[in-house]
Parts: structure tokens; C-alpha cells; sequence
DNA sequence: GGGACGATTGAA
DNA sequence: TCAATCGTCCCA
């Protein structure tokens, strides 16, 4: 049995709470009554505004002051006009950080995910300990990952477009099913 | 008010 | 390699 995360998870540095989020379970109820659910396998950290590859370095504004209250909330933003970017506030008020989530066991891409889980602009600042749309799940899994540089951000110069801060799953999917069946009891079978 | 530009994706 | 597509941000 999984447990909705609380508040309090997300309220730590974004440097913690990124990796932490690979195996959690991001779960969107949609107005039907269905459901979808999916780990999360792929992350990055944006930290601050000394971050120059963090929305929050050029300082407050309509679109990222989300960012600057506190963990916990959801920050979306459209992209290149037509792909909405699903990111996770973390930290304090004040400190602005989140985790973009770059993708789950079901979609590969932040652009994917967002299409596939049916996400836009109308979930800005939403929480996600009190949602009734979104949410994530913690199911006990804690798969191995890795690190590069984060994606897409070449602008932010030579230091921050290099600093390891995107974690991914080791191996995908089948690190998470292996883990999962760990979990259960159930012995993995290899080939 | 005008223009440049994306934390991307998919097709050529 | 490149177009799609538009809200935000910066400058005037």
C-alpha cells in the first residue's frame, strides 16, 4: 500500500527532494472518475536564483512566483507554445526551488508526461497533499539512479548548464519492476 | 506596443 | 536539421 506524500517531504532542499522522487508514484485523477498512475523514473533540481539555469535567477515573476512559496505546490509553465512543464516546488518560503519531472514509467519526456497525464496551466499552485486531481505516492521503492548535466539549458553558461543535477533511474524500468518485486517478497527472475 | 526566446517534440 | 506555436519578459 502507497502513502500520499505530505507537505513535509517536499519542504527540504531541492538537492534532497529531486533523487527522492525517483520510484514515487505520480497519480492524476481525471474528471471521468479514471485514474493514472506511474513512477517517476527521470528528474531535474532547479536551485535558487544564484541557479542561472532556475527561472527564479532572474527574480520574481507572474510565472515562477510560485516557486518562491513553499514545498509542496505545483509550478506548470507553457513552453515553446504548446508543451506545459510539470515541476514540483520544494523548500521553504522564500527559497525558490523545484523538481522539473522529466518523465515515468509511461512517458519519456516532460512534454509527454504533461500530455499523457493531462496537465496544464489550471494546475498552477496546486497542492499536492490536498489535491483531489494530483498527487504522488510513496510506495517504498528507492531505486539506484545517476546523474548528468541537466537538459536544454545551455544558456545558463558554462557552470550551471554542467552541474549533475538530473536523476534518472538506473536501468528504467526494469531497475523499478526489480525493485518492486524486491518489495513484494517476490523473487526477480532473470534472464 | 513590439520583438526575441524558450527546462520540447516529432518529422524531414 | 528544423518548424510548430504562444505566453512571458525585456526594451522602448
Amino acid at each position: 500500500m502507497s502513502k500520499r506524500l505530505s507537505t513535509d517531504f517536499y519542504c527540504r532542499d531541492v538537492l534532497e527532494v529531486a533523487p527522492d522522487l525517483l520510484g514515487k508514484i505520480l497519480v492524476r485523477c481525471l474528471p471521468d472518475g479514471s485514474s493514472i498512475r506511474a513512477y517517476i523514473t527521470e528528474v531535474e533540481a532547479y536551485r535558487g536564483t544564484d541557479d542561472l539555469g532556475c527561472h527564479a535567477s532572474k527574480g520574481k515573476t507572474k510565472r515562477n512566483k510560485v516557486m518562491f512559496d513553499h514545498g509542496g505546490l505545483v509550478y506548470v509553465y507553457l513552453i515553446y507554445g504548446m508543451y506545459w512543464m510539470f515541476n514540483v516546488v520544494t523548500s521553504v518560503y522564500g527559497d525558490p526551488q523545484a523538481v522539473l519531472v522529466r518523465g515515468v514509467t509511461s512517458a519519456n519526456g516532460p512534454g509527454k508526461l504533461t500530455r499523457l497525464f493531462q496537465i496544464d496551466g489550471s494546475f498552477y499552485g496546486e497542492n499536492l497533499e490536498a489535491s483531489s486531481r494530483i498527487w504522488i505516492e510513496d510506495n517504498g521503492l528507492k531505486p539506484s539512479y545517476t546523474t548528468t548535466p541537466r537538459i536544454g539549458i545551455d544558456y545558463a553558461g558554462p557552470y550551471w548548464s554542467m552541474v549533475p543535477w538530473r536523476f534518472l533511474v538506473a536501468a528504467s524500468e526494469a531497475s523499478l519492476h526489480e525493485n518492486e518485486a524486491l518489495r513484494n517478497g517476490v523473487v526477480a527472475h532473470k534472464k
